[in-house]
DNA sequence: GGCAAAGATAACGTTAACGTCAGAGTTAGA
DNA sequence: TCTAACTCTGACGTTAACGTTATCTTTGCC
């Protein structure tokens, strides 16, 4: 049917003005490539929920578009800089889902009033959870920088000290 | 045999002026209390080299300085704070054990002064290394704040719109 | 000197986050 | 159409960093 375009049964698009870059969907070969995480990896996330590729072909392959990498890119971002396991992660992914949704059904649905404002006082609470988490861990690193920061200069003062003896003529 | 003061085989002490708040000598059950780590964690970073308590009891009973205490804090923190492995924190304690040596004999010892020169420069080497890597991480999270900072100012401004929503008048 | 509490060693268990096959199916291109 | 390359679904293996018994000493204390 209409077999024109692709033939990735792409569920829903062309809903916004732009596509966004469309037709580049990966495969998952290429989509490892491009994120750094294994192809195993990436199954893994879909088999836990994390990431479903948005498109898969009739065959039942999967088929990557540039927010699933960008997706890929937040979770492995998640995990390196703030040491969150996958479970943690999936929260904090959730709640940006359902903030993204909300923002799209803004003018669009007719989704109650009362709803709306609940999800969003839940999701600017979750936010500012994971900003509190995210700044203490700053603010802990800054200490460490410090706190390193002074054992070089002493390392350093001991060089001198070493390289420039005879300072005293 | 002489056992007048303790029975603890401090293995060297008493070597700088001050003792540190000696006889502060803790069992593995008060050491793990204080640390918040585990018996089981202590006993394993001993078992692959970590952290060797500053002495034992005659009967081979584990005895926790200070220091000893200071030392495991600061494992943690290398892990929860910077995400290191054992391995790697390994690596990084090594050197400030170095450091330390070397800043103890300095006046003292007849080390030599090309290999005092040698070691103090590698390991500032190291110090530098680890600098960089924190500091990259610190660079990362002040990304990531500014960006959580920037969706949270949307989402509460979703929030005014819909709270406020007769400001036209 | 005897006993409860703390500790030691040894050895197997656990969990997260994948790695690594094996065997079968799918797809793009000549 | 036919193959070479890619992908699929199991299913078992791996590693780090401990957890959890079980059994046996050590120690502080009356």
């Amino acid at each position: 049917m209409t077999g024109a375009g692709q033939d990735t049964t792409e569920g829903q698009d062309a809903a916004a003005g732009q596509d966004t870059d469309a037709g580049q969907l990966l495969g998952i070969g290429a989509a490892a490539a491009r994120t750094g995480a294994s192809e195993r990896a990436l199954r893994y996330y879909q088999q836990i929920g994390l990431l479903t590729p948005c498109a898969s072909t009739p065959g039942g392959m999967r088929r990557y578009s540039q927010d699933d990498l960008a997706r890929v890119a937040r979770i492995r971002q998640l995990q390196t800089l703030l040491g969150l396991n996958l479970d943690e992660i999936a929260v904090v992914l959730r709640n940006e889902d359902r903030l993204a949704e909300i923002r799209q059904a803004w003018h669009h649905e007719d989704t109650s009033a009362a709803d709306r404002q609940g999800l969003l006082t839940e999701s600017l609470r979750l936010q500012e959870e994971l900003r509190a988490t995210v700044h203490a861990k700053r603010q802990a690193i800054d200490g460490f920088l410090t706190d390193l920061d002074s054992r070089i200069s002493r390392t350093r003062d001991l060089l001198d000290q070493m390289t420039a003896p005879a300072a005293s003529m």
